[in-house]
DNA sequence: CTTTTTTGCGCAATCGATGGTGCAATAACC
DNA sequence: GGTTATTGCACCATCGATTGCGCAAAAAAG
């Protein structure tokens, strides 16, 4: 405002204009002042410029004195994900409330990207990380042990940092037990009439393959290998899995088990490919929450992962001091067809809503 | 690996070890050093020497030194939205490319957050930043301004920077067409049959609800004001316009516009609350493409905006010397019902998909 | 064998903030 | 009034990398 200068002010312009030496100015702007016995008019004279000059900290300079920055991690395997997305949205929330810069960024499930990723973060001197969804946990561990710093696994859990993720076996079973009991209403339900279709060999794809072969055992007394198709997290190749069952069949499954929304999108292409009628009749499950998918043309069951709950444990183990290592579980929810759940968004004010018309 | 110590190796620690001055060490590790007229011996021994150290150069030192930093910002509104999570997508893997840090934030629609997450962003000495869905664009501008950082708005467009946004006049056109004309399928459309629900007085809605008062001027003959109902960007409130039209008129209006996939999400509260007879007839457009919305149980036209276009055209504008104050237009395109395109995650590679089953 | 040119690299200041240490001036005490 | 305590602040090294400048040694020119 009052400087028509391109270039930020710093402490050392405060310290000419006011004749007050650049460690009293620092020490009065970041804080500690009181503990380095400022007089309060001092304070309060150096206050009132900065505020005049719009001074703020260069925080590189800070960071790069005090090896810290400020900057707090997120790894996410993609963004475009409601799951990932609202994860980044509590993520962001907390990590601002304590004043700390949150900063989100996605490795694409490729570990190569994940440890550059990392290797980066590191160079900038981020604080804390948040690994979430990772593929190679332990090789990201390994990098972030050698820097020294903090980190929590989200979602995907390894065997070398603390890990929070959802209880994987619990959902898959809800999951399995809700679509057996649906399908029961239509009538008896055979072992093979059960699918699974998406995940990879991570450790959430094999707990939830584990509690649904579980539970159809239990429930339909069998379990074919053939039921489950692990095509990866890819919408294509989920689609494809869909299309060749379809050209055997001449229909889907009567009921089957979908990973994860990315691979539900799989589902939706091949729906666009056939008509309604080829799914009238279908029970399908999904192991996480979208609120357009949990109103689509056909019982669709889907489990909602507690990301909020998550994050904030994430947080708080990281601000613990040796955090033992271990794997806690967050329950997720098993979400009836035709539910409209509240998110982050709903968090938020807006003050330009036009309420008026009600 | 072959140093046990916890920090990091600097170029005074390569210099000791290897008895070559830091600044030479500096030089060779950022690629000045044929500039510097260094021995290729050289460059390759210190390469060596840093390769086996783990180096990597402290950024903060760098940023400091230089006043850039190598990130680039992307500012959105919300993180929990298959629009901005799939711009965040497209942003990281262009800056990405480009040797460079790409950080999103989101500022909640909140023009006091954004001021203060720009000015947080400045004090990390980003080199630039993407501007999108800003409620205060200006605003903002003027911090960017002060600080000499280069900007450009995307999505919402702003007086005193490039912007880059959807032709929103041109989508508001294209939905509110196809809209009457697949109610016309069905008979007779009046005027007061096609409504518009969400949105406040932002750029982007007032021209979206230009074109769907021209259209139903000119393919109705009418457009009463009552038909229009802004309800902000919040699920909670369409919810509740949508619950106080169906409590006065005992049904949903024929056809609707809604103004975003976020208040899209209030439709979906809405429909949780009555059974699928309520809603039997209607015919929707969504001003936001979503795959699993695409499906609903009833004629839903969306309209797709070209997250990846305006992301490129952003950057590229970036890139500009002294790019002219002016608004680019990005077409988007209409998206029929049952329609599932791909997206960013498509461009990913998925190495552990198991394609043997087919 | 000089003189000039080129090659190769080191010196030292700098970016902005932090914090340990030390030194006056003032206040408190006997 | 002289001595000790306290208050208030300045000095300066430091974080790690960058970069203009300059100097010695080697090579080329004369």
């Amino acid at each position: 405002m009052t400087d028509k200068t391109k270039k930020k002010a710093t402490i050392y312009d405060l310290s000419v204009i006011s004749g007050i030496s650049p460690s009293t100015v620092s020490a009065v702007l970041n804080g500690t002042w009181r503990k380095r016995r400022i007089k309060e008019a001092t304070a309060e004279l150096i206050q009132k410029l900065a505020e005049e000059h719009g001074y703020s900290a260069n925080l590189q300079a800070r960071g790069l004195r005090s090896s810290r920055s400020g900057l707090v991690g997120l790894l996410l395997p993609v963004h475009d994900n409601r799951y990932f997305s609202s994860m980044a949205q509590y993520f962001e929330a907390q990590v601002r409330s304590t004043g700390q810069c949150p900063i989100v960024v996605s490795a694409c499930r490729d570990p190569d990207e994940e440890h550059q990723i990392v290797e980066s973060l590191i160079s900038y001197s981020i604080d804390e990380l948040l690994i979430a969804g990772a593929t190679d946990p332990d090789g990201v561990h390994d990098i972030c042990e050698r820097a020294g710093l903090k980190h929590v696994n989200i979602d995907l859990p390894g065997s070398k940092a603390p890990s929070v993720v959802t209880d994987n076996y619990e959902g898959g079973r809800l999951l399995t037990q809700a679509l057996i009991e649906r399908m029961r209403e239509q009538g008896p339900v055979a072992p093979d009439e059960l699918h699974l279709f998406g995940g990879r060999d991570d450790h959430a794809s094999r707990e939830r393959i584990r509690a649904f072969r579980d539970v159809k055992r239990a429930m339909l007394g069998g379990d074919p290998d053939s039921c489950i198709q692990p095509t990866g997290y890819s919408p294509g190749n989920t689609a494809h899995a869909f299309e060749a069952f379809h050209a055997r069949h001449g229909r889907l499954p009567r009921g089957f088990f979908v990973n994860s929304s990315i691979n539900l999108e799989g589902l939706m292409r091949f729906l666009a490919q056939h008509p309604q009628e080829a799914f009238a009749d279908i029970v399908v499950g999904c192991f996480d929450y979208d609120p357009f998918a949990s109103f689509l043309p056909f019982p669709l069951f889907m489990i909602r992962q507690d990301a909020e709950a998550m994050i904030t444990k994430g947080l708080s183990i990281l601000s613990t001091t040796r955090p033992p290592i271990m794997t806690h579980l967050v329950a997720p929810t098993l979400v009836p067809p035709r539910t409209a759940l509240i998110g982050p968004l709903d968090a938020l004010k807006d003050p330009d809503a036009v309420h008026s018309v009600l």
